[in-house]
DNA sequence: TGGTTATGTTGCATAGTGCAACAATTTCTC
DNA sequence: GAGAAATTGTTGCACTATGCAACATAACCA
């Protein structure tokens, strides 16, 4: 086989395990996320990994609209999970964070999913699995297509 | 360091690598999947990549209602995109198939998507795509948690 | 400082969702 | 094969999520 036609086939091969396993984290995610629902959780997951993101931020990473953005951070300041830096709610470009509450919660998502990931590298070594998330580091290093806001 | 604390390091981030893969995938077939919406792709992709599903194998894997699947599905079918395979609407557990037009629609998206992982790993060689083939697809070969229908 | 751009909110209309109830198809047991 | 039990897909209902458009104004920039 022609190194040419090896590697299209991996990369398909990639491709369609990409697929798999973002198919199985939103179905997880969907299990596991209440009583947040799939979107609510999803926010979550930004504002903790992205600090200092604004509510535009997250409109162009997760691809909503602003207006959806807008309503959902309501929700999640309302049940006391999100919180403005600037400890007032006034004004543009605010950065959020998650509050005590919002932390904890996180943390017991992030625990319950993380440990489906750990049952499933079970059998695989250490150098295995440093090697896998250098290689899943280095994918997602590479650019994402245009945002769109 | 220990190979224990080494190992738990990098389980964690295997897993924050998976949070991301699967923010940036959702977020790109929103962006992507028009004028289908988010959901009405995702019943696509499961039905091509698994013959002979129905209605329930979809709720059951998406973690999603069965009426939803239903009201769905409905919609799928009177876009001309999904037909059942027996011909007819009537019975249950009907097998689920693309039609022509679905399966052209998906090959399109298929194509958008997987064009993002060719540029990603293009600077990979042949070995080391392959490896994160292997890599990916025995992390996929886990099994997930019990379903809920 | 004044003009321009960016930002978050709100109204509106539409789409998505789960629960419950149901009918009937299918499976299972004897 | 008959009848019971389980499974399956649909529908009504009420609620939730979403994007577009319009808007006000905060923030930026020359």
């Amino acid at each position: 086989m022609q190194d040419n036609e090896k590697r299209t086939e991996d990369i398909d091969a990639v491709y369609n395990q990409m697929e798999v396993i973002s198919r199985r984290a939103v179905a997880r995610t969907r299990r596991m996320s209440a009583p947040l629902s799939f979107v609510e959780h999803s926010l979550l997951v930004f504002i903790d990994t992205t600090p200092g993101c604004r509510a535009t931020d997250i409109a162009a990473d997760l691809q909503l609209n602003r207006s959806t953005i807008s309503r959902q951070l309501t929700t999640l300041t309302d049940l006391g999970l999100v919180e403005y830096t600037s400890g007032n709610d006034a004004g543009r470009r605010r950065a959020l964070r998650l509050t005590e509450r919002g932390r904890q919660l996180r943390e017991r998502s992030v625990e319950a999913q993380r440990g489906v990931v750990t049952s499933r590298l079970e059998e695989w070594s250490v150098e295995e699995i440093a090697s896998f998330a250098a290689a899943l580091a280095r994918f997602n290093a590479g650019p994402e297509e245009p945002d769109r806001v």
